[in-house]
DNA sequence: TATTAGCACTCTCAAGTGATGAGTGCTAAC
DNA sequence: GTTAGCACTCATCACTTGAGAGTGCTAATA
């Protein structure tokens, strides 16, 4: 159990370092006024921390950084809440004062202000539209052998897939085949599509249809094709600015990395309520060893439905961070669900 | 007036600095065996060569680098055609064996494979949507307030967008206007679509419709954002592997214009057929003047749609990234005419 | 007994030095 | 017209040095 000295120097020593990016002294400290301490006992206690592994020192003789432990520590014991500054309220607010009608402006837009804001990388991931259900079929022609399948989702989204006609095919075939699949699969999950049409509603197609097999093998393979979750950043190169990715080798890591769709996928913990935070290593990405993550979701209506993460080095203002996503997430909420709701 | 020797020293510095990225010396040169010159003699050659504009020295007694207008020679003049590696075919060929039915998967993966293929980044431009014709209007009620509009153009693309309904327009009167969008608007241009709205069907749907007018102003607003080609990148973190990108300085702002959709549509010369080269300042953009791009573009069917550039360091591989840039342009528009033909 | 002052020691960083090597320009010889 | 030779320039690297910041330890102090 840490004294009270202790927790006050290793959160001392660790918003310092989080502002000034440099390894914190002995001196520097009890020159604060919160550090009552002369610089001797401070180095006995920065000692006892180093220690108990919850600060390391670069070098034999310089100051002491907080260890992947140390912040840890104190993003679980340290990191008293705070209230947004009227700033960065008013910056929000200007957001979304412009009324925007599309799901993915919003977003894109939310990416946008998170990273001016924090001046870190900004990741959302859209709605799981697998997760949406189906309002409405409808199928266009282009060709002779060629058309769009639409499915128009209960949230205003629009999937689109193009698949090849049997030579043959009639109008009338494409009609009774829409209104088919129009009476049969309104409702159903977007990700349970694939698997109810040929259980429930092949059989009726095949009734009624002719050229039965060849429509469904391509029909079905476009339908199944899984929609994964549209990925938005906001201010990419930010990062590239903090003085922890001056080593160009650390800098193409990152880049390289956020390039890479599946990478990106794992640093988003399992969708869950509330503000989630991964330090370093945590993330179990080597380029991500010197970043933390902290990840919020948002809802459409009561739905757990996207994920925001914020990306930056581990020496982040994660009080400034969480406060921040902490708003921004609920505001999109609400915004999202307003558009959804047309209750504008 | 160059003579030959002139030309063939000059190529030879290119062709040289281009593979080694080191300033080349006159001893060095003058190993090669196309040059059957002594040092002193292509020394004093390099020197007329410098007074000329076609090289640089980056110091008092280095080796010679080529200038911009050196490099502007050297494509203009020195690039003899060649025909792509059969390593090189055989790797494009493998991205379009596996028929894929999505234009925008197709052109995805091309920027990848030409990335992978010249270790630069690639940015294809999707097909101009604007350009393309109504095949179909739908309108999908989604609350009693709110509607999803969806056009799909006689390419397949399908454009959708949420507008509000009016309060108390009925399902027929939807039913209405959709028919007499689809009886007046087929075969117009996605970019004349507000302005034939207005002309053409307005006076149509006021007769026809209650509530015209807030229903106008939504639809009509909903059907007006523009549709902006489509961005697709290839390898972003490629460009920074090459050690003109050594400086972290010139390394961010790479990134962060490539971050800016309306810096890299300037990168574009107006869509034309064939191959453009812009070398370092010729782009017009700070950033870019350490970088050259080369562009071309491919069409769908008949129609000059869309376009492909790749951007490397003034000191690319031009020949390599011509030749694969032609053999790709075609390959694409080939496959895109497939895809939307459907004959395959 | 807890805290602090003092001091020797360590390590980084920046500036300076000198040797090395690649390359040039010029001149004179071929 | 071409080439060999030579003096000169400049970047780079390894090495040294001094200043500054910080530590750990010990002894003095409250």
């Amino acid at each position: 159990m840490l004294t009270n000295r202790q927790l006050l120097i290793l959160q001392v020593t660790v918003d310092d370092f989080i502002h000034t990016a440099q390894p914190v002294g002995s001196r520097q400290l009890s020159k604060k006024e919160e550090v009552p301490y002369s610089p001797a006992t401070i180095r006995n206690e920065m000692a006892d921390l180093e220690e108990l592994g919850y600060l390391e020192k670069t070098h034999t003789s310089s100051g002491r950084i907080p260890s992947e432990k140390g912040y840890r520590f104190y993003v679980d014991h340290l990191l008293t809440p705070q209230l947004a500054s009227s700033d960065d309220m008013l910056q929000i607010q200007s957001v979304f004062k412009e009324r925007m009608v599309e799901t993915e402006q919003v977003i894109q837009k939310t990416a946008m202000i998170l990273s001016e804001l924090t001046s870190y990388t900004s990741i959302l991931l859209g709605p799981d539209v697998r997760k949406h259900r189906v309002k409405r079929f409808s199928i266009v022609p282009l060709t002779n052998d060629s058309a769009v399948a639409i499915i128009i989702t209960d949230s205003g989204h629009v999937e689109n897939r193009l698949f090849q006609l049997p030579i043959g095919l009639t109008a009338s075939d494409i009609e009774k085949m829409v209104n088919i699949l129009n009476e049969q699969l309104i409702g159903v999950h977007l990700h349970e599509l694939h698997h109810a049409l040929e259980k429930e509603t092949s059989a009726l197609l095949k009734q009624h249809i002719g050229r039965y097999g060849e429509l469904m093998s391509s029909f079905g393979a476009a339908i199944l094709s899984p929609q994964e979750e549209k990925v938005f950043y906001g201010g990419k190169s930010k990062l590239l600015h903090h003085p922890e990715f001056n080593d160009l080798q650390k800098a193409r890591g990152l880049i390289t990395m956020m390039d890479q769709v599946n990478q990106i996928s794992t640093l988003f913990s399992p969708n869950q309520a509330g503000i989630h935070i991964r330090i370093g290593s945590e993330n179990n990405l080597l380029e991500m060893e010197d970043c933390s993550v902290i990840t919020a979701s948002y809802t459409i209506g009561e739905e757990q439905t996207g994920s925001i993460a914020i990306i930056g080095p581990t020496r982040m203002d994660y009080r400034r961070v969480v406060t921040l996503l902490d708003v921004m997430s609920s505001d999109l909420s609400r915004e999202l669900t307003r558009i959804l709701r047309g209750s504008g």
